[in-house]
This record gives C-alpha cells, structure tokens and sequence, in this order.
DNA sequence: GATGCGTGGCA
DNA sequence: TTGCCAAGCAT
C-alpha cells in the first residue's frame, strides 16, 4: 500500500502550519495536557482557549483544584458545555491526588482509569504529554484516514476494529514520531480536511487521497442523526444550570421556574441534576451548585 | 451498540 | 434561517 506516502507530506505540513495552542507549548505541563483534552471532547479550540487558560492560572496542579469543591470546577466550566465534564475533571484531580502522588500518570492505562478518560483520551495524553506511542484516533483522525486511505467522504458512525487496525498499521515506529504524527493528523482533520467544505487545494496528501481520486464520492452510509434540541431535557437542564453558575447565592425553586415553562419537565430535570451532582439541594426548595 | 449529555458558530 | 458540527465518555 502506498500509506507509507503520507508520513512526510503530512509531518512535514504539520511542521509548517501548526497552531500555537497553549497546551503544545514545550513549558506545557501533563495537567495542562489533560485540562486541554476533557475540555475539547466536543468542544471547538475557539471556546476552550480563554478558559482553560483561567483554568490553569487559577488551578495549576490537579492537588489545587482537588482541594476546591465541585462546583467551583462547575462555575469555572462556564458556557463549554457538558458541565458532567467538569465533575469528572475534578474528580480525576482528585484521583491524581490520592493514587498518584499528586502527578498526572504517564501509563495509558493508569490514565484511562481516570473519570472521564476513555481511550481517545488516555491515548492522547499518554502520546502528547509523555510522548509515548500510541493510536490516537478521534474523529479528525478517522475522518483524514477515511477519506486518503478508505475512500469515503466521512467514517461510519462506530470504530470497526478494521479501522483501528489501519489506523495502527500508519503509527510510526519511533515514539516521538509517532506522537507528532498523532497530532498532526489531528490538526490536518481541523484546519484542512475539515467535515463540510474541505480545503482540498492546501492539502499536502491531495494526491494520493483515494477519495479525492475517486471523484469525491458523497457519504453513502446509514443517516447520521441530527441531534434534537429544542425542548428537550438538555436544553431544560442547560437553562437550570445557567441560572445556578450565574448566581453566587443559592436560588429558590421559584427563580428556576422563569426558566423553563413546563413544570413537569424542568421537575424532572432538576432532579436530574441533583442525582448527576451537578446541583446541590441545600434546604427545601432551595438549590445551588455543589 | 445506541443513547443522553450543552453550547454556540457558521454556511 | 436552520441544520450541522466541534480533540468523547459513560451507561
């Protein structure tokens, strides 16, 4: 296979075009490697730079935030998202602290036992932090490789183990390559081969993508879901949780029903927030962030 | 393996 | 305008 042909055009666009992002600065540390990850699991660059930034002035060892209660993790989390993320972060702090001597672990599979690493993540951390060798595959990835090597627009909706091992079979031996290589596929997917509209023209591996050679050949898989949005319990969960990162005091039940028009919904969902520990009940309809 | 989980920017 | 998408994880 002519694979093997990606490697120096892709390093060596890597190379060139790289982002100056905070988290791949050699000054860098493992804690800020994995703030940078849990915070960018669905969540573009863009967004996660001001906070995180904050995040490591603020927090900058895990013991710091572990010695912090949640929801100050959760009021810090902001607009990013998915605030569980934020649960977990801290308790992986947590976990560092007390398994770990208080040092993000180097080992893929210490890391992945942390709350909130899978193996996108473990991978990530162990090859970016530590470079070590490891598959890192995440939709950039699986996206780049669908498209030069497998010759389809976009990758399928669940990992086959046929595209891990392809994904395996194109990780440099070297470690340290390896882990550039990693991360400059990544970067490829996100500034060039993006999912809609991709910068064929400024890519360094045009000519020899099997999908670009096969004509550009639409996603022809099962139909991708759009995610519903309006009216649905993330929406009602995302208005409670504003309203309790916004306010330093605790709220009453009464400030949260401006919020969200169906009673029986927003109910539901504020207990749902509680059992996930996202929201504290502090007295009788009384509720403020852990 | 399918589903639930936030938020905002962009074509 | 509105659908789609953004470095996934846990269940």
């Amino acid at each position: 296979m002519p694979t093997s042909d990606l490697h120096a055009p892709i390093l060596d666009w890597y190379d060139e075009h790289q982002r100056d992002l905070p988290w791949r600065r050699p000054e860098a540390s493992p804690w800020s490697v994995l703030v940078s990850e849990l915070m960018l699991q669905q969540t573009p660059v863009a967004r996660v730079l001001p906070v995180h930034e904050t995040w490591l002035e603020r927090w900058p060892t895990p013991a710091d935030l572990a010695a912090e209660p949640t929801g100050e993790a959760v009021r810090a989390w902001g607009r990013l998202g998915y605030p569980r993320r934020a649960l977990r972060l801290h308790a992986a702090a947590t976990a560092i602290v007390a398994e770990h001597g208080g040092q993000v672990p180097s080992g893929y599979d210490d890391l992945l036992a942390l709350p909130g690493v899978g193996d996108y993540t473990a991978a990530a951390v162990a090859s970016f932090a530590f470079g070590r060798r490891h598959v890192v595959l995440d939709t950039n990835v699986r996206r780049v490789l669908a498209r030069a090597v497998g010759r389809s627009e976009l990758p399928g909706r669940s990992l086959t183990r046929a595209e891990r091992d392809a994904a395996a079979a194109l990780v440099p031996d070297d470690a340290a390559t390896a882990a550039t290589w990693a991360v400059a596929v990544m970067e490829l997917g996100a500034l060039v081969c993006t999912a809609t509209g991709p910068r064929c023209e400024a890519c360094p591996v045009a000519e020899q993508c099997a999908w670009r050679l096969a004509g550009h050949p639409a996603y022809d898989g099962p139909p991708r879901r759009a995610q519903a949005w309006d009216g649905t319990d993330r929406q009602c969960r995302g208005r409670l949780m504003a309203v309790l990162r916004e306010s330093h005091a605790p709220v009453h039940r009464s400030a949260l029903e401006a919020t969200w028009p169906d009673e029986e919904q927003r109910t539901r969902c504020l207990a749902g927030l509680v059992a996930d520990r996202l929201v504290a009940q502090v007295a009788p309809d009384v509720y403020a962030l852990p």
